[in-house]
DNA sequence: CGTTCATTTGACTTTGTTCAACCCACGTGG
DNA sequence: CCACGTGGGTTGAACAAAGTCAAATGAACG
């Protein structure tokens, strides 16, 4: 008999205070940069696929999506980013980023200084602990996501939404009444269906009193029920 | 204009010599180990999800594959390792895996050494960089199977395949003629189909001209055409 | 030789996409 | 201030395609 760890404990967005806190470069600005903190507007790039990547950024406010554009020309969204959350990462090992990151609204980050505290830690330094446990979670997410592929589309849209509430609600928000700062093409995107699918969902859970939608503004009435659909 | 750098170059398989070498403990059992080569038959389990995995492994030998159980009860497979692959780096920064690992056929993994040569290179030790450049290179791995995901049922089996025969080439073997391990149920599983329809892809590819398909011998008879497939 | 399990094949059903029209909010310019 | 155009979102109907169920075939092993 064995303790079956499953990964559901992480969601498809990032938890409570995302990923440990390494040194926020707030009062001084980092290695020679002019401003520590970065604003971007929407469609604004932190940067693109291929780029140099010079820091790992924490988002200080607005969400931010990663994608890359595949040979075949469409689109694959690897995530969102909310706040607290640790952009760049993947870029550390091999210098240039592989996937492309822009701000859905305004949004802004704060580089985050890569100096090690502890040299002698049992794995080397705090530092690249820490980056391994991003990756692991990052690495869980996608097989979350992937999970997800292989379920209803009502499934994944409850999924997304309960697990976007989830995230809200660690950091300070109302888990039943939010703003999805993504487009329903996005959110389509995401999780693997046609907007008008997601659309038809929407409305479906909205008649059933499940949920109740208008644009962007989500209140979920009944928790128990959206997890019901999955 | 940028860049654009695809993941495409990272196939579902790992390349040629996949990850970069760490210290093998050949000679010398690791840490008060009996045999330093570890080998498991089918069926067998490396570790299971939950396990504490103390080792990271390469495999010398056979095939294994990395798969977790959802509380809903089915089985997702994360991953197939072949010669040269190394596991466990995930359970690294968390202590113990998520994924379970179990051996297709008869199969030997050798355990890998965690002692750290250079502790002042720039990216703190060799090996946190070289175990960076895994999970990186794992996390592009999914999401190539999240893409693989959104296109149709025969272009799936034709990346599976195409991918497959590259990592065999990268190995030293025949890139148009080998023996798949696992069992259709594991590769319908593994790139998000039905049985069935894997099998009446295989059938499809067969009459076509494709390929030649004995239960898992499988010869490429035209590569071209199969990538048309996609 | 017979049992068992995996794979294949066929017929049918379900379901999500596609295509198209429509609605609505917003910004522009007359 | 109102007409207009644009883009995102919703809705409807028809189609295509993969899954499911069930049966047949084939391979492996005692």
């Amino acid at each position: 008999m064995h303790a079956t760890m499953n990964i559901e404990s992480t969601g498809l967005f990032s938890a409570v205070e995302p990923y440990p806190r390494l040194n926020e470069s707030t009062p001084e600005p980092p290695r020679g940069h002019p401003g520590a903190r970065r604003v971007l507007h929407r469609g604004q790039h932190l940067f693109r696929s291929g780029d140099q990547v010079t820091h790992v950024y924490r988002v200080s406010s607005g969400v931010l999506k990663s994608y890359l554009i595949h040979q075949d020309g469409d689109e694959q969204i690897i995530g969102f980013h909310l706040l607290g959350d640790l952009i760049g990462c993947d870029a550390l090992a091999g210098g240039s980023s592989a996937f492309s990151v822009v701000a859905l609204d305004t949004a802004s980050v704060t580089p985050v200084t890569i100096d090690t505290p502890g040299f002698h830690s049992p794995f080397n330094s705090e530092l690249d602990h820490q980056i391994h446990s991003y990756m692991r979670t990052e690495i869980f997410r996608l097989a979350r996501l992937l999970h997800l592929e292989r379920s209803g589309p009502d499934a994944r849209l409850a999924r997304f939404l309960l697990d976007y509430a989830a995230a809200q609600s660690c950091r300070g928000y109302n888990r039943s009444e939010f703003h999805l700062p993504m487009g329903r093409k996005d959110l389509a995107c995401y999780i693997g269906l046609a907007p008008e699918t997601v659309s038809r969902i929407f409305s479906r859970l909205r008649d059933r009193g499940i949920l109740s939608v208008e644009n962007n503004h989500i209140r979920i009435l009944d928790h128990a029920a959206l997890r019901d659909v999955m």
